[in-house]
DNA sequence: TTACGTGCAAATAATTTGCAGTCCC
DNA sequence: GGGACTGCAAATTATTTGCACGTAA
């Protein structure tokens, strides 16, 4: 939001500028149909850096620029998107649910007086070696959230 | 919950055995009264080693011991409690909230076919440095959860 | 053409709130 | 007795679902 931390890191998708053809393009691969709607969406979410959006963020985007889109397509699109491996679900807190655009592993900040994520950058977080997963299991994914508060008095 | 990995650690808070009267105590000094409900609700949280509960899990338990508690009073309970520094809520996915009766900072596995949690003991964790808080704010608290799944065919 | 998508509105799930009545100090 | 607490039911919030209609291939 307003710090300058997370510089919108090069996206390692491929899908840099993201010409709506492109665009179209990706959502066939992923055997979407290239809808008006998940081509606007597509746009707003990969079409300038990484974000960490809610569905109803998106969804007032989409409003705001004149594409506007029900709710119910809102979370299919999401969700279909997900699991085409073009977002990354993020459970934080409370009931609303965060979609990252950049589907690699990573960890975050988040600001507990706002609710905002922030990107932990990589070379910020010293590799740590994960625990052996219980007998029986396998690591799926490591979820790393930081809580961060406002320091008192301008002072950390 | 089958597994061994978690043997319930000795209580760090000093309530071991929790007979009613410390407990009643304990309440005490949190300036929340000893009334029937939180005492019963307290029994179950803290009356056998550490737990992870869900609003739901407490309200059917306590109904189960036949002293039968509304949900608005679990949901009070629980964050009351959460504010003394009984409990820690725990951020997992969906909507779900759980509740940890260890307040002291650790990390989880989460079991993803059933939605269990899993203390990490600290000794399969080695220590890693978290990186600075972003300009003008402080560490709160780090949350690191292992989601884990079934290993295929047994191997791990 | 037709299977896939979308939008609406109603349904769910977890949690919160308002308030009348109850109980602890 | 009086303020703190509880329970009920209704309200909220985030999300999902069912189904009639629309639209891309």
């Amino acid at each position: 939001m307003l710090l300058p931390l997370t510089k919108p890191a090069p996206r390692a998708d491929g899908m840099e500028g993201c010409p709506v053809h492109a665009l179209r393009k990706r959502l066939r691969t992923a055997r979407l149909r290239p809808t008006r709607q998940r081509v606007a969406l597509g746009w707003l979410l990969f079409g300038k850096g990484h974000r960490h959006v809610t569905a109803e963020m998106l969804f007032d985007e989409a409003k705001s620029v004149r594409s506007p889109v029900s709710m119910a397509t809102i979370y299919n699109t999401l969700h279909q998107f997900t699991r085409a491996g073009f977002l990354r679900e993020i459970a934080v807190e409370g009931a609303k649910a965060y979609f990252d655009t950049n589907p690699l592993p990573h960890s975050h900040f988040l600001i507990e007086e706002t609710g905002a994520l922030l990107d932990i950058p990589a070379n910020a977080l010293p590799a740590f070696h994960a625990p052996k997963a219980p007998e029986g299991y396998e690591i799926d994914r490591v979820e790393l959230v930081i809580r961060v508060r406002r320091a008192r008095r301008g002072r950390q």
